[in-house]
DNA sequence: TTTAGCACTCTATCCCTCCGAGTGCTAAAC
DNA sequence: GTTTAGCACTCGGAGGGATAGAGTGCTAAA
């Protein structure tokens, strides 16, 4: 039930020229592409027990084959070689990144950018998730009377911020004891254990806060809900229409079922934590064809890896490129990232 | 040379059927569509003329009639109809931006969200533009020793905020004086005239600010380089997918043309912003088709106003649909949604 | 000025043919 | 048993009419 070693040499093959062209590889081109010491009827035999396998497909009878999912996820298992990044390219990303400034929505941004521009596809960053995160600060800031801005610090380096309206003649001190009185009560405290009671709480066993319990509710309600924003997912997404000059998406339906998905962060950022909860010990994580769960995306593949802050596992990255991916390139392209992220992110 | 009221129905007549078919519009499907007293044969003439003056065009002997940019610009001048938007369509674009929060980024955002949604077309806001601003506030807020949020805040409401770095050993107290003072000296100025040195004089001219220059001049050159970057505008472009279902972006090379264009929110921007100073006192600017001059645009049209910010011109909000738009009711759109925020921003 | 009538034009569509790439199978060769 | 040469077969795509139909412009009459 193995491959023989031919075999593996010819599924490699194929993937690899049809990846260069995105054209059905026959017998003969395989031939006359690679140095194979057979005849082109020695590789029909094998490509066609391939496809009996299941690791070819044929469009139509006279045409060659192209891999099917199962090809590729062969291929990806255990044929590819994943190399280093070349020097120069290393150096390219890294100048990239370090562009950006000293915070993690900054650095995504970057990372993400780096990476669409790297390998052509589509890219994704992803803030760390709210699992992973607790409260370590929350200020106050009164920009002018009755207007607060309100920062959010979270463990992993997540900065949100948020204007919010409250009564005119609160001052500044008043707000900066309710304030202080919330995030010594709250910080260390996971955001999902965070609610509007824990955070009433902790201002109400502060003694120094001394305030009408109405006043008081609207300052923290507002406060809450600051926090509770700081909890959304932040996707940084690139290079989408780069996929419009794909002979696979030169059908604008196709294109425009992957653009709809794709539209809708959330759902992609869902389903990459999804993954990542399947197989997250791994270096990095393949999804091929048919494996997407997500519409319109049968024709793409999805690599993802995860990044660190402060040595603990935080957020994704990854990036969408059609099925025929060159998916060596890109995962040591990913894999650079992430460890000038890692890096960059240890404090 | 004007247009008789036939020729003006007609012309009129054509660009309404053809925005909602799009495909050429010959003489008898006028007849049926229309109301016109006389015949086919009539039309026809009528037609004929029209295209002799530029007003349409045929694709090809055999076919019906499509405008060109000087008829859609006509019927954008003189032919058709704004009327207001419906109450039910009103209510649901309040609703929509009542769920943004106050501050003027997340209220772009939802007006870029409700554009898009409403129109079907693509949607653009953005922020105000540097030269109507000026700096209101600097706060620099201590996250962690050595890790400092800077805030900055602009005359148009826009607030900003980026985290750097700073010596470890420098304490809140001190941070707290040196924004202070670069505060005082600075607030009300301009964006434009704001340079390291006027920073710099303002911190230095202050008498509470005692610390070694080369250590003042790294915190001021932080945050001089947070308030410089806090003019960049930010473009909220939301819908771009929709165009793919478009007959006239069916090929998806017209496609790829528009979205290159548009991923360089940059390119757009400094776009609409040359339009406004062009002709800015009007209450709406429209360009067609070849009047941009963005490139792959040739298709478009752009419908763009300005909204206020404290009764002043600030930023401009627009809406990217094909040449082949419905103008008077994206207009209604976007004029009311530009009221809102005009009502929201007035402070 | 409008209209009916008509010849004309041009595209889109269908159908047919043909070409060639690629296949699978068979029988011989190694 | 594996490999190879040879060959018949399949099928999609390109190319080439032919046809239908929508739409036109023009002419001559109303």
């Amino acid at each position: 039930m193995g491959l023989d070693n031919r075999k593996k040499e010819v599924l490699q093959a194929i993937v690899d020229d049809y990846v260069a062209t995105c054209e059905p590889v026959g017998s003969k081109a395989l031939i006359d592409r690679h140095d194979f010491m057979v005849s082109s009827a020695t590789l029909r035999n094998d490509m066609a027990e391939l496809e009996r396998m299941g690791y070819l497909e044929q469009p139509h009878t006279s045409a060659g084959r192209i891999p099917s999912d199962k090809g590729y996820r062969e291929y990806v298992n255990s044929l590819m070689k994943v190399d280093h990044l070349s020097d120069e390219e290393g150096k390219e990303i890294k100048e990239k990144l370090s562009k950006s400034f000293d915070e993690i929505a900054s650095l995504l941004r970057a990372a993400s950018s780096a990476l669409a521009d790297k390998t052509g596809y589509i890219s994704l960053a992803m803030t760390p998730k709210l699992t992973s995160s607790y409260l370590t600060q929350l200020k106050m800031l009164m920009i002018e009377p009755g207007k607060v801005l309100v920062v959010v610090v979270l463990s992993a380096g997540v900065v949100k911020n948020r204007m919010v309206r409250i009564p005119d003649f609160l001052t500044q001190e008043q707000i900066l004891q309710i304030s202080n009185a919330v995030e010594q009560g709250l910080s260390g405290m996971p955001l999902s254990e965070i609610s509007m009671i824990t955070v009433a709480t902790a201002a109400k066993d502060n003694k120094k806060v001394e305030l009408p319990d109405a006043l008081l509710n609207q300052v923290l309600y507002e406060a809450y809900t600051a926090i509770k924003q700081a909890d959304n997912l932040d996707v940084y997404m690139e290079g989408k229409h780069r996929m419009l000059a794909l002979p696979e998406f030169s059908d604008t339906r196709r294109a425009q079922g992957l653009f709809d998905t794709l539209s809708h962060d959330g759902l992609v950022a869902g389903y990459v934590d999804e993954v990542a909860q399947q197989d997250g010990q791994k270096e990095y994580m393949i999804r091929i064809g048919q494996e997407i769960t997500l519409e319109g995306l049968d024709d793409c593949s999805f690599i993802t890896t995860t990044y660190n802050v402060g040595g603990k596992v935080a957020g994704n990255i990854g990036v969408i490129g059609p099925k025929r991916m060159e998916y060596a390139k890109v995962i040591s392209q990913i894999n650079f990232v992430r460890m000038m992220l890692d890096e960059k992110l240890k404090q």
